[in-house]
DNA sequence: CAGTATCCCTCCAGATACTG
DNA sequence: CAGTATCTGGAGGGATACTG
């Protein structure tokens, strides 16, 4: 999901190449950063429901209307492993998840804030009742 | 490169689906149009160099140490087909080509500069030279 | 110089079925 | 309920060679 990893038989084999792939020299990118966390084809539309509050996976489900279990498992396991979400599991029978922002996660309504203004200027795009407002 | 389309052999079989894939209802999110442009592997690299001032192919290429000339020549087209920058080719011989940014692409820099802010926040980056300052 | 033309191959998202 | 287990196809990148 990186930038990180290139692979290069040639330069493994010590044959110098003309744009010498191997290792991107942007790793530390802040830019990077934020894209790897909100830059998965779901990701972003998590985070936007959670902004409203804290939700359970049945519910992200449903709102989400095309996402399957799978993808919706493997973008929170994401978020998580960033930090930008926490989940919690409460012991009852069945059990109940729920899961929500923690604040680095919050500090991210900002960048979403420019993107929302920028299509705002630049598309003409129909106001919707879940953007982020 | 887009959330766009999906396909369903069921649903297209008429076999109704749980979660109902094929047309995800978000296509008009404004977050997803901005993600959309600077999203790719390389696409937000190529902005900070441009943020700088107009440049050539081969400039823009050893800045981007290991881009191959397929994946900047994608990653250019791709820009410049949302109207993000624009090229401009010169008759002289040999040919000399430069890209620069159009207003709605320098308008990218709001955003750009949020996800900066984030990260510096959240993560211990050294200043890099070339970020977005 | 500024790209195309190809080939190749990985990797990931989606579909589907199953479970503690 | 809240996921995992698996299989799969297809797109996106990389390498490399070639050209107006």
């Amino acid at each position: 999901m990186t930038v990180s990893e290139s692979k290069s038989l040639a330069a493994a084999a010590g044959i110098p190449n003309p744009y010498m792939p191997q290792e991107p020299l942007h790793i530390e990118c802040s830019i990077e950063k934020a894209l790897d966390v909100i830059g998965g084809k779901w990701a972003f539309l998590v985070l936007k429901e959670l902004f409203c509050g804290k939700m359970r996976f049945g519910e992200l489900q449903r709102k989400l209307v095309s996402i399957s279990p799978k993808s919706l498992s493997d973008t929170l396991r994401h978020l998580e492993e960033h930090g930008v979400l926490e989940r919690t599991a409460y012991a009852t029978v069945p059990v109940t998840v729920e899961y929500k922002l923690t604040p680095k996660g919050e500090d991210l309504h900002q960048i979403l804030k420019e993107m929302k203004l920028w299509a705002a200027k630049w598309y003409d795009l129909q106001k919707k009742h879940n953007d982020i407002d």
